[in-house]
DNA sequence: CTGCTTGCAAATAGTTTGCACGTTC
DNA sequence: GAACGTGCAAACTATTTGCAAGCAG
């Protein structure tokens, strides 16, 4: 474990969970200022092999990283970017739908669920669309 | 409307609704030889404005597009590459709930949810892994 | 030492865009 | 013939990789 490992987790687990590889590329460099994002990159796929990080895709191409442990789903809004987390509970009646009637499991978590948060939903949405 | 618009339409109209962009820019061809990629993309984008087309993504990266009229939600399994459909009542429970006890109104369709099928989810994922 | 890790630059995949030209109505 | 559609090449975003050099055990 190198110095560079050690910011990175260091930034992972005083994070909220929704970083992408840029953010908690630029939060290492707080520690370590020369750490490279492909460095970055590299170490979370070593974490994730290791079972220790997760991603999951938010929306169109960029994806967040958080540590394994803090299972839960997560809600984008189209509209303001906000991303909300859900309880794993909320999922399962899903999951064992479509275990029972497709034979197939789903894996839940690695995609978020996009849509409107309660605020775009209502009318306008004249906040920023955040991709 | 032009010649090639009028091939992707076709391509689309007699697609099983699993064609990525580079997948239908191929079909095109066949009938306007010489329909670039990103007239294909502009194209899609144009159909997806007017409502006509709706794309989905499937997995890291690349998405898959059909018409709009066609609603159904994707199973995408991670090791064969598998797509299945589903039908959306399944995924009306789920959205319900969180609409109620979030306030969100998700937009289920837009992305698959990916798992392993029933094939690959049997032991060995031996297949070949499709991304 | 010996190998895993790093920085950098360049490659990749998927998609988008600027521009000058070609088609459609 | 004005407005829109197209081909091409180049830009872009997010991520990955080859390589030579660096640090850890």
């Amino acid at each position: 474990m190198t110095s560079a490992r050690r910011a990175l987790l260091s930034a992972l687990v005083g994070s909220d969970g929704h970083l992408t590889a840029e953010d908690l590329a630029e939060r290492v460099r707080r520690l370590q200022p020369d750490v490279h994002l492909s460095t970055v990159y590299r170490a979370l796929d070593a974490l994730e092999a290791l079972g220790v990080v997760d991603h999951v895709h938010l929306g169109h191409g960029r994806a967040i990283y958080h540590l394994a442990d803090s299972a839960h789903h997560h809600l984008a809004c189209e509209s303001c970017g906000q991303v909300v987390e859900v309880d794993p509970s909320v999922l399962a009646p899903l999951a064992r739908k479509l275990s029972d009637d497709y034979g197939f499991s789903v894996r839940t978590r690695h995609f978020a669920l996009v849509g409107l948060c309660s605020h775009c939903a209502d009318g306008d949405s004249t906040v920023e669309r955040a991709t």
